[in-house]
DNA sequence: ACAATTTCCCGT
DNA sequence: CGGGAAATTGTG
């Protein structure tokens, strides 16, 4: 591979930093000079920033004012394919690139020199005293053939403490070396067998390998339902990308999904791959982030910042639930990870995979006009069908307003545990009750700085704000008219439902799953691998139960607001109701038994209710797409949300209406401008947010319009302009 | 982003 | 006109 352009000593190079400033800074190049695309720290005004060598410098300035670069990190220099990688992100979401660089430096330590840390290999010592811990201690530092190991990795794979392995250390059978910081990873082996693929799964993963193997760039869209093998079949892709000498990405939406990957992937691979996400320590990103670097490690599985890792060579990017809405980040730079995967992809050939079970209209439109490639798993491991679906017509049950569980409902649990089976119960809010109203003067309280009604968590006695995190003690009196004793829960939380269920069925063991109930992910994962293996009858979830986990025991799933989704008139409702429930039906009947599920509607006839139960997905698909069609909204359409907010009501208001009164270089390129409403959500935190949607057809030049329109304007200080191409979510 | 610099606003 | 806060400017 060629080496990047070298400026030597002196030489004026372009640097893009971190700080927001919207061009490039010249230096002179350090001591020994440096690569194109290095890591530097450059010194701005008073302070040392970090910067990458973007390119030479651009000249006409004044060169006595020119200072030199301190010193190049200790980091490979930035590769050509990310540095354009970046450019096109931002060029697309309207991102400044100081930011995108931030995105892509996020790593612990960047600055420091070289450090060193204690590894442990076999020493030639003997043992006089042998014991079983230690035993195990000397098999597993065999088992691995000379490699060594930190103390905790040591002791975590020997299943011993610390303080075995530091004995062996005192007796010389295990040697303590100094080494670099950093360890590589364990190799993993693509020629270790994995679990055996049934013929149709072998046949989809053959036309994945051959994609892999072609070593350039496609889209394959994976369809297969729950439990058809998915993940095995997609581990085949990535283990074509390993014998290719490549690196391979896994993406996945939810970092509570990672503990049970991993351990498929040390199953069909024999070790663990490197992880990166919010969760991980800051240790172990600065491993994970170097060793892609260097090209260490070759297997990384993470959440949507992973995109900007350094690879040094990627051949495979697996977007895992690619339908999942929390790829698409609503803070921070706005960007759907699943497109990004896909532009990454392009610019380094690399082959993408998206999978679900119920992919997203877009990727399904993409399918069909031929620019992804498409493969169906239709059969489900071990069993062999999706859940019988029916509806309960609330509108015929008998159930008082502060009841949630209808008779039909509660007939279906009571079989299932008088069988020894499991019952899911689902319900899509947090926490006890989502409302919380006086009885004497109908007040509803909110949060103080934020447009939302605050939650009640009865398990932390607290009431919370689910969109700023505020909580305050759950108060005696009203707030309001100060009336004592009269504040009453309005509407179902899954605590609320526990409650219910509770007392429903007194003698059944009732397992509650909602994401703000476990600390961590590992007391989560505890708590879901003790609930498969059959220690509950019910299990009361939110969301958090629809994504990927595996529960053998459960045949039946009761949904208890089916409607709740289908309220608001969002652009991605119906399409979000769809998946959601299709992935909650399919938790059941996923071993030997069958299942079935059922789903409390107070609209049986609505459209969608309809196609969920009739199981007829591609004719849900054509309907929905033939509607955007005609809407000529996305994805046939392209949008960008624009949001002004400013603790001052009046003014953003009135800026916001300036804005779209002077749009005129959106109405060049055909686009319309709505707005200024109220934000989706009015006021976050203190601050009043309006927004403007503009709505263009697909080839239009949105992103040089916005920019065209924005540009002039000059925003008073506290207001901040937020900029979303392709919004999630709109009402 | 952050620090240095200028402007603004209140009181004398 | 001094003192402090708020707004503006510049960073190579």
């Amino acid at each position: 591979m060629d080496l990047p352009e070298f400026y030597p000593e002196q030489t004026l190079v372009g640097v893009l930093t971190t700080q927001p400033l919207d061009r490039l800074l010249d230096y002179r190049a350090p001591e020994g000079g440096c690569y194109l695309g290095a890591f530097v720290e450059v010194p701005l005004g008073p302070r040392k920033v970090l910067g990458v060598v973007w390119g030479p410098g651009q000249g006409g300035f004044d060169p006595a004012r020119i200072r030199q670069v301190n010193r190049v990190l200790d980091a490979p220099p930035m590769r050509e394919e990310m540095r354009q990688f970046l450019g096109r992100v931002a060029d697309y979401t309207l991102t400044p690139m100081p930011a995108m660089l931030r995105l892509a430096s996020r790593a612990p330590g960047l600055g420091d020199a070289p450090s060193m840390r204690k590894i442990y290999r076999l020493g030639t010592g003997t043992v006089e005293r042998q014991t079983d811990a230690r035993t195990r201690v000397l098999e597993t530092l065999k088992d691995y053939g000379g490699l060594a190991f930190t103390l905790g990795e040591l002791a975590e794979m020997a299943g011993v403490s610390t303080s075995v392995v530091k004995g062996l250390v005192k007796l010389g059978a295990v040697r303590e070396e100094d080494s670099p910081r950093d360890l590589p990873y364990p190799r993993l082996d693509p020629a270790l067998q994995g679990v055996k693929l049934a013929d149709d799964q072998q046949e989809a993963a053959n036309k994945l390998i051959s994609g892999v193997a072609s070593g350039s760039y496609g889209t394959t869209l994976l369809k297969g339902v729950t439990g058809s093998g998915k993940t095995e079949v997609y581990l085949e892709a990535v283990a074509e990308c390993l014998r290719q000498g490549r690196q391979a990405l896994v993406l996945l939406p939810e970092i509570a999904l990672t503990a049970e990957f991993l351990t498929r992937v040390e199953k069909r691979f024999g070790a663990k791959p490197a992880e990166w996400h919010s969760g991980v320590t800051m240790t172990e990103r600065r491993r994970c982030w170097r060793m892609v670097g260097q090209g260490e490690a070759q297997l990384v599985v993470g959440a949507r910042s992973s995109l900007y890792l350094p690879f040094r060579d990627l051949g495979l990017i697996v977007v895992d639930e690619e339908h999942d809405t929390s790829y698409k980040q609503e803070d921070g730079v706005h960007y759907n990870a699943r497109d990004m995967a896909v532009l990454r992809a392009s610019l380094n050939g690399a082959h993408v995979v998206l999978a679900s079970a119920t992919p997203s209209l877009e990727s399904w439109a993409n399918a069909e006009a031929g620019k992804y490639g498409r493969i169906d798993l239709t059969s489900r491991f071990g069993a062999s069908v999706m859940p019988d679906m029916r509806a309960i017509d609330m509108r015929s049950e008998d159930l008082p307003g502060s009841r949630w569980v209808s008779p039909t409902l509660r007939a279906a649990v009571q079989a299932r545990i008088e069988a020894g089976e499991q019952s899911l119960l689902f319900i899509n809010r947090r926490g006890y009750a989502p409302v919380t109203i006086c009885r004497a003067c109908g007040h509803q309280i909110g949060c103080d700085h934020c447009d939302a009604r605050m939650v009640e968590h009865r398990f932390q006695k607290r009431l919370v704000c689910h969109q700023c995190g505020e909580s305050k003690p759950m108060p005696q009196a009203c707030p309001s008219c100060e009336v004592e004793g009269k504040l009453a829960p309005v509407g179902p939380g899954v605590e609320r439902l526990a409650e219910e269920a509770k007392e429903l069925f007194p003698d059944a063991r009732i397992a509650v799953l909602s994401s703000d109930l476990f600390g961590s992910a590992r007391a989560l994962k505890a708590q879901i691998e003790a609930i498969a293996g059959g220690e509950a009858d019910i299990i009361i979830g939110t969301q958090l139960v629809a994504k990927g986990h595996n529960f053998p025991l459960l045949t039946l799933v009761g949904v208890i607001d089916a409607d709740l989704g289908l309220q608001g008139s969002d652009l991605r409702a119906a399409e979000r109701t769809f998946q959601l429930m299709r992935q909650v039906a399919g938790r059941a009947g996923r071993a030997e038994k069958p299942g079935e599920a059922l789903l409390q509607t107070f609209q049986p006839e609505h459209p969608v209710i309809r196609a969920i139960l009739s199981g007829d997905e591609e004719g849900f698909w054509r309907a929905e797409a033939a509607g955007r069609e005609a809407a000529g909204v996305p994805p046939y359409g392209r949008m960008a949300g624009i949001v002004l907010s400013s603790p001052d009501i009046q003014a953003v208001f009135d800026i916001g209406s300036d804005l779209a009164r002077n749009a005129g270089a959106l109405h060049e390129i055909g686009a319309q401008v709505f707005g200024p409403a109220p934000a989706p959500i009015a006021r976050i935190r203190g601050r009043h947010r309006v927004r403007l949607l503009v709505k263009a057809t697909k080839g239009a030049p949105l992103q040089a319009a916005l920019a065209k329109w924005i540009a002039p304007l000059k925003l008073p200080n506290n207001f901040r302009l937020q900029i979303d191409i392709d919004p999630q979510s709109f009402y």
